[in-house]
RNA sequence: CGGGAUGUGGCUCAGUCUGGUAGAGCACAGCGUUCGGGACGCUGGGGCCGGAGGUUCGAAUCCUCUCAUCCCGACCA
């Protein structure tokens, strides 16, 4: 392509709107404009970068036995009622009436659809396995859309699901799209890591996320130095160390704590280290007042709460609720003769003669002891996992990590198929529901991940299989005649060997190619000007290292084949 | 939905406190000089200052309401 008959408008400031580096750049680079909050315009040049993606992922999943097909984004209520997810969405799922008043709805996802197939199509074991999949454009009504394309209200996924007879089916097909999701993610050149992901309702250890190793990131990672676990922070189970202590119980003891509500300030004032007070946190639980009880110094993990209570929401209540719910004001709450259902951290459990709130302004209780001062009426893991915890498989060192996830995988089981009567009759003849999977990419976001991982302060830095070019040619002489002719030779003979290449042909000056060319990622760059006329040589100028060398104009585009050869796997 | 911030030409911003009829740089068009790290000079086009109401002789500026965008939180691929 010649850049002067493309569209690839760059800016030279940053715009105001973007913080964080991917928004910015692909903005800057002229891959995107905003249409409004969280919906953007691809422009060619974006758009070419997406659909490297695409075609990478679309190998992959046919390579895995995969069925591309494309569902509609528009899809009408009662089959979410019948998935009974009309209701459970919230406003995330965009709704709307049609001219006939039919309620309709923008599809963030595809559950529904893919069911509806299954049920009138896959009547017999005979007809699965089968996994079929999309690449599409999705809605979901965020609530707040932020960081350019990578949280954006409509997004591009690939969506995939699976049906099988029984669990060890949905396993191979689990496992399948788990391998081709490594295939896909190397191939696009990015660090990352499969981390296992809570699952939610569903239970059990088939869930994993994809994540892009960032320091941008949104979810927080843990990976073990000594072995091969990771899990996203959420779901990393925290092992007790030793038990409960052995010492004597002491008596329960009121003590006068003006003012101190703060964990920090009434240790200072009691003279005690944060691990020998235990806070009382209070949760609403799909609106139920629950208070969980934890060490001073750690934090609470929401996720594990709200499984611990089955609840579909959890949130922290605010004073006021507290209050209300309680009787006590903030700062003063503990679970002795608390009103409200009491839940604890297990390593509450292991301390003794601990400091609680008194559940009465300006007053704590130490001493506290559990069985005996208090119950509670369930004791798990609810609290954040540090690096001061030992990994749980083997007990090793955990580092903590950013990570942006660009991929799930998940075992539906029969939800779907049972609510929405997908069934087929197995080789016994008995009627069974289908078991499924499900398997997202965020397609856009892998783009806009690949950016937060792959940038400099110049621009961006393509791995080459998703760079839109692989090779830019500056003619830095537009006036020259000498210049230009070697410029389009080897254009002509990149085109010639079906190397994506763009001639920077505009009439600019070399330094403003040389800008655009950093900001725009192309891996490799050849510059076509007085070192040619001089010395009759091409500069070759990578990205990535800012290594430079020259060779002669006929040798220059097979060294290049080569080096995109190298980093390309197919 | 709570907290914070910002809306002035395509972009980045000044002007707002202290009201007097709109500016700079970049970008764009023309001409000339330039041409290996986002050139320079001259000339030119482009803005009902987010919107509505109000105060005032007079509002980008003060007041009220509203809309939009961004950030933090909640929430969430």
């Amino acid at each position: 392509m010649r850049y002067s008959q493309t569209f690839i408008p760059t800016l030279k400031e940053n715009p105001a709107e973007a913080q964080v580096v991917s928004h910015r750049l692909m903005l800057r680079a002229g891959f995107i404009r905003k249409l409004t909050s969280g919906i953007y315009t691809y422009l060619p040049y974006g758009l070419a970068a997406i659909r490297n993606v695409e075609q990478i992922v679309r190998e992959e999943m046919n390579r895995a036995g995969a069925l591309e097909l494309a569902m509609p984004m528009v899809q009408p209520a009662d089959l979410w009622k019948e998935s009974g997810r009309y209701e459970k969405y919230g406003p995330e799922l965009l709704r709307f009436t049609d001219r006939h008043d039919r309620e309709s709805c923008l599809g963030p996802t595809h559950e529904e659809v893919i069911t509806d197939i299954a049920r009138m199509e896959l009547h017999s074991y005979r007809d699965v396995p089968v996994n079929f999949y999309q690449i599409q454009t999705k809605f979901r009504d965020e609530i707040r859309p932020r960081f350019g394309l990578m949280r954006g209200r409509e997004f591009i996924m690939k969506d995939a699901y699976s049906f099988d007879v029984d669990d060890a089916g949905a396993s191979e097909a689990y496992q399948k799209m788990y391998d081709a999701y490594c295939r896909i993610f190397e191939r696009c050149g990015l660090r990352y890591r499969a981390v296992q992901a809570d699952s939610g309702a569903i239970g059990g250890n088939f869930s994993h996320e994809f994540m892009v190793l960032a320091d941008t990131g949104e979810d927080t990672i843990v990976i073990c130095k000594d072995c091969e676990y990771a899990a996203n922070m959420e779901k990393a189970e925290v092992k007790l160390r030793g038990g409960k202590a052995d010492a004597a119980l002491l008596d329960m003891e009121k003590v006068e704590t003006p003012g101190k509500r703060k964990v920090n300030s009434v240790c200072e004032f009691m003279q005690i280290s944060p691990s020998q007070l235990v806070k009382t946190m209070v949760y609403l639980a799909d609106g139920e007042p629950v208070a969980v009880l934890l060490r001073g110094d750690r934090e609470v993990e929401e996720v594990k709460l709200a499984n611990l209570l089955g609840a579909v929401e959890v949130e922290i209540a605010e004073d006021k609720q507290v209050f209300d719910a309680t009787g006590v004001p903030t700062g003063y709450l503990g679970p002795v003769g608390i009103s409200i259902k009491v839940v604890a951290d297990q390593e509450v459990m292991t301390m003794t003669n601990f400091v609680v709130g008194a559940n009465e302004k300006n007053y704590h209780l130490k001493n506290v002891n559990s069985g005996r001062d208090f119950e509670v009426s369930a004791v798990a893991d609810l609290r954040q996992i540090t690096t001061d915890d030992p990994c749980p498989v083997c007990g090793g060192t955990l580092e903590l990590t950013q990570g942006i996830e660009v991929g799930h995988v998940f075992k539906l089981g029969t939800k779907y198929s049972e609510a929405m009567k997908a069934m087929f009759v197995d080789a016994d003849g008995e009627e069974k529901p289908l078991v499924m999977g499900c398997y997202g990419i965020g397609v856009s976001r892998v783009v806009a991940a690949a950016i937060e991982q792959n940038h400099d302060n110049d621009g961006i830095i393509f791995p080459v299989p998703i760079a839109p070019y692989k090779v830019t040619v500056l003619n830095l002489g537009t006036n020259d005649e000498t210049i230009t002719a070697a410029a389009e030779k080897l254009y002509q003979e990149l085109k010639n060997r079906k190397i994506e290449v763009l001639l920077d042909d505009r009439d600019e000056r070399p330094g403003a190619k040389f800008k655009d060319a950093e900001l725009l990622g192309i891996p490799y760059r050849l510059n076509v000007g007085k070192s040619y006329l001089n010395n009759g040589v091409i500069e070759l100028v990578n990205r990535r290292s800012g290594e430079k060398s020259e060779y002669p104009l006929d040798q220059v585009v097979s060294v290049i084949e080569q080096e995109i050869a190298s980093q390309t796997t197919s």
